[in-house]
DNA sequence: AACTGGCACTCGCGGCGTACGAGTGCCAGA
DNA sequence: TCTGGCACTCGTACGCCGCGAGTGCCAGTT
């Protein structure tokens, strides 16, 4: 038994052939559209040991086959190369990246792009809090009881929380409070900074105490505790191509799935360098078991400081579809690490 | 001929029982029903008036009949009385609204809360930038030759954009800059910046010109002329809501439009105070032909600064869609009277 | 031992004809 | 002006059947 060479080349024409017609396919047209050199009963018996090990299955007896999640896999792992971009695709990925003016537009930017080169729901997480360093924080007095606290990230990310201060502070008391805090944190990871902030209370004088007690607490929440973590989708119009046969016929999980940030972070938040395919039933959610993602992680120069992706039908086109997230997430690298 | 009184119970008992049955409506269920007081013959007299006159019709010869658009149109102009939300529905609203931290919580948690309570998709304008005023302006220096200038307005947005300075920039003049720069914008309208944006360059000194000349074109790019307005949107999964039998089909050119900002701001962006039903037909967008749109401004006080809404079926409970959405914006514009 | 051609078998799919029944329009009578 | 009755329409569900793609198996060839 085993698999040996010719086996492993119908499964990978099964499932090129599979991905590109969405049918079931058979021992005569694989024969005819692949020069494997082989008649059909041949390539019916390497079928017939491909289905008992699981790597492809026949939706009903008289049918074709198709591959299984198992299948894809193997092809993933061992079967396929990773395409080259075509020249067209560079060109439209740098065109639509360059003149992005902020992070916003990095980010809106580049999940447009990912859904409209590979045809799939994409998905771009923010660079992560966690994996970005303080560059400045400023307080803007509202009022004479009110400031905004703006915390801005190396990665370019900007969050901002207004702050109810007990009592009134002077104009000098804000800037010394402003010199502190961007003293202790300024260029620190985000991830170390609730010792920091904690001792940031007790540098101060009895006066400024409360004040800064306030603001402890609101930079704890804003930094550590809350929304840390923001996602970008699109593309969600192309889990109706193939007119909806993928899916078991309803898209209603999957887009629900989508709504839920925590799962998307999951999916494809906080990478490592490397690029991740999650196929079918390897999906932790039953809601997405009928979905394939593909995410890597992306950031400026070797750094990773966020992740994206794209989630679509476990029918998709996997060396495409990885060659064109690594591209975008290298593009995406190149762009943060210019600013 | 004319339409009685009849006639029109009959129309709104029709319109009642296709929203929740989905299906078309006879005259002798009609009758079962209803307590309308005569006999099914006689509402059949009455239905073909009502189709003669465009406001029902029969998808085929012998089927019941289903409202048109004009139907729907009348029956919500004249026909229906808006239902009064129920108590938990209130205090739905309040414990979703409640906690908002800043203004994207407020989006986030509206949109969802929409989305939820009429279980159609849900779609919130953050508050638009021109019918927002300059509460401050921040200039703060990442290097020497860049930085970061931040616009809060006193609608909670806060919108920044990094700058390239040209030549360097002792600390003192970014003060000076930004203290001009604050004296002149501070509590303007936004509408109003452009012609106070130019004249800001004649007033500092030579040395600082070509900064403020940079500033100036910075600061009508990011508030007049990009992005201004920001879109949230929630429940695309309720789209599938119904087997798919509304959309004729597919639900694809539905969600293509919802990926359009330009699309959504004009649907249910700046609006005046009151309440818009657009249904179906009355939609300039055809790939939006089969749905309505329920939409009001919300906004702190009487003032509206934006504008929030729901999009579904044109098979829609529009009496208890057009309550909630009041309501929310309501809820809404008061929390933001608080900030 | 590996491959091939041939053959009988399976079974999903599409087309067709039929019975059913919900719903209608019309008309004569109250 | 409303009502009961009646003939008519027509979309849907159902059952039947033939087609054909595809298979598994086997005997024969290399």
């Amino acid at each position: 038994m085993g698999l040996d060479d010719r086996k492993l080349d119908v499964l990978r024409a099964i499932i090129e052939d599979y991905v590109s017609t969405q049918e079931p396919v058979g021992s005569k047209s694989l024969v005819e559209r692949h020069s494997l050199g082989v008649s059909p009963a041949t390539v019916r018996n390497d079928m017939a040991v491909l289905e008992e090990e699981g790597y492809i299955r026949q939706p009903h007896t008289s049918a074709g086959r198709v591959p299984t999640d198992a299948g894809y896999r193997l092809f993933v792992d061992r079967l396929s190369k990773i395409k080259p971009l075509s020249p067209a695709e560079r060109r439209a990925i740098e065109r639509f990246l360059l003149g992005a003016v902020d992070l916003d537009d990095v980010v809106h930017r580049t999940v447009r792009l990912l859904a409209q080169l590979t045809r799939q729901v994409a998905v771009v997480q923010y660079p992560s809090l966690s994996r970005s360093k303080v560059r400045h924080l400023e307080l803007v007095p509202l009022s004479t009881t009110r400031m905004m606290l703006v915390v801005i990230t190396d990665t370019g990310r900007v969050e901002q929380r207004q702050v109810d201060i007990p009592g009134t502070l002077p104009a000098d008391d804000v800037l010394e409070l402003r010199r502190i805090i961007n003293a202790k944190l300024g260029g620190q990871p985000l991830t170390q900074t609730p010792p920091l902030v904690q001792s940031l209370v007790e540098e101060v004088s009895d006066d400024l105490r409360p004040a800064m007690t306030t603001l402890a607490t609101v930079l704890l929440e804003t930094l550590v505790e809350r929304h840390e973590e923001r996602i970008a989708l699109a593309g969600t119009a192309n889990l109706t191509r193939g007119g909806m046969l993928d899916f078991a016929g309803s898209i209603r999980p999957v887009l629900e799935a989508l709504e839920e940030e925590v799962i998307l972070l999951k999916l494809i938040g906080e990478q490592s360098g490397s690029t991740r395919v999650s196929i079918g039933d390897e999906n932790e959610y039953a809601d997405l078991r009928a979905t394939s993602i593909v995410s890597t992680g992306y950031g400026p120069g070797g750094q990773i400081v966020g992740g994206l992706g794209v989630l679509g039908p476990t029918r998709m086109d996997y060396p495409g579809t990885i060659a064109t997230v690594r591209a975008v997430a290298r593009y995406v690298g190149d762009l943060l690490a210019q600013n």
